[in-house]
DNA sequence: ACTAATGTTGTAGG
DNA sequence: GCCTACAACATTAG
């Protein structure tokens, strides 16, 4: 479910619920979403007063009285306020008044107490300049779309939004960091910016499940001109959308408008 | 039955 | 250290 747009309209459906509520209790069950000791962990937060949520790449960071707490939603997570509890709830938290549920099928996703990752991460996408852009990518000697996905290199990207912002630019996913010209980076630069602008405009793109925490489905995924596209006429030039994996991820071009 | 799915991490090798 | 490939995590949908 997750990429920068998601959790970003995830984190603005939720912040004003949370700004000022007191956590009277906590409860985690699963190894795998709250690694190490759960109970403790609910037991920091039993007492807690939510001072602001905000995103930092792909992570919801809960800043509290005393510490913080960080909501990576994986590939199936969600956050849900005053939603009746399923199979999948994972975490939950009472508040003063309402309650926040973690549900996550699969499991991926991440509850933590201040965890270093953040730390690791690279420059958020909407505020990198282009000349810090152009140069980080130009260093890298990597193909494109796995760089773009790495979050050390820029954080909050992932497999949607690198297939439809290279569309944009025009450039192959196989194409190499080092070698794009500097006027196809600020090509590149924009079309990030722009694709996740609209992206978040639109509410995030809802494939399968998505909804943010009053349980609304994005709209974006009707936008997608590249993903999820495969053999479907490119809107530029009709070509058919090709679909190759790169780095492991299905990934999604148009043969004719991103030549290598 | 098999495959792929919006993600991350650990390991191994070049 | 950087880069690539692969496996793993758990579950569902086509």
């Amino acid at each position: 479910m997750p990429e920068l747009p998601e959790v970003e309209t995830v984190v603005r459906s939720v912040a004003p619920h949370l700004a000022g509520r007191k956590i009277l209790s906590a409860e985690f069950n699963s190894r795998h979403v709250t690694p190490g000791n759960r109970a403790k962990l609910a037991e920091k937060l039993a007492g807690r007063t939510i001072r602001d949520t905000r995103r930092r790449g792909k992570f919801i960071v809960i800043t509290l009285d005393e510490g913080m707490l960080s909501i990576h939603l994986g590939m199936t997570g969600k956050l849900l306020l005053d939603a009746p509890r399923t199979d999948y709830t994972h975490g939950v938290f009472t508040l003063d008044h309402g309650t926040l549920l973690y549900d996550d099928p699969r499991q991926f996703g991440k509850i933590e107490w201040s965890p270093k990752r953040i730390d690791k991460l690279g420059p958020e996408p909407l505020e990198i300049g282009l000349e810090e852009f152009t140069k980080r990518l130009r260093s890298r000697k990597s193909r494109v779309k796995p760089l773009l996905m790495n979050q050390s290199f820029l954080a909050g990207l992932g497999n949607i939004y690198v297939d439809e912002a290279l569309f944009a630019a025009g450039i192959h996913p196989l194409a190499m960091a080092s070698r794009i010209s500097a006027p196809r980076a600020a090509k590149l630069h924009q079309a990030i910016q722009e694709t996740l602008r609209l992206a978040i405009e639109h509410r995030g793109s809802s494939i399968s499940d998505y909804v943010d925490a009053e349980g609304r489905r994005g709209y974006f995924q009707v936008m997608h001109r590249v993903y999820g596209r495969e053999d479907e006429p490119c809107l530029k030039c009709a070509t058919a959308i090709k679909k190759i994996v790169v780095g492991q991820r299905g990934t999604h071009f148009c043969p004719e408008c991103q030549k290598r």
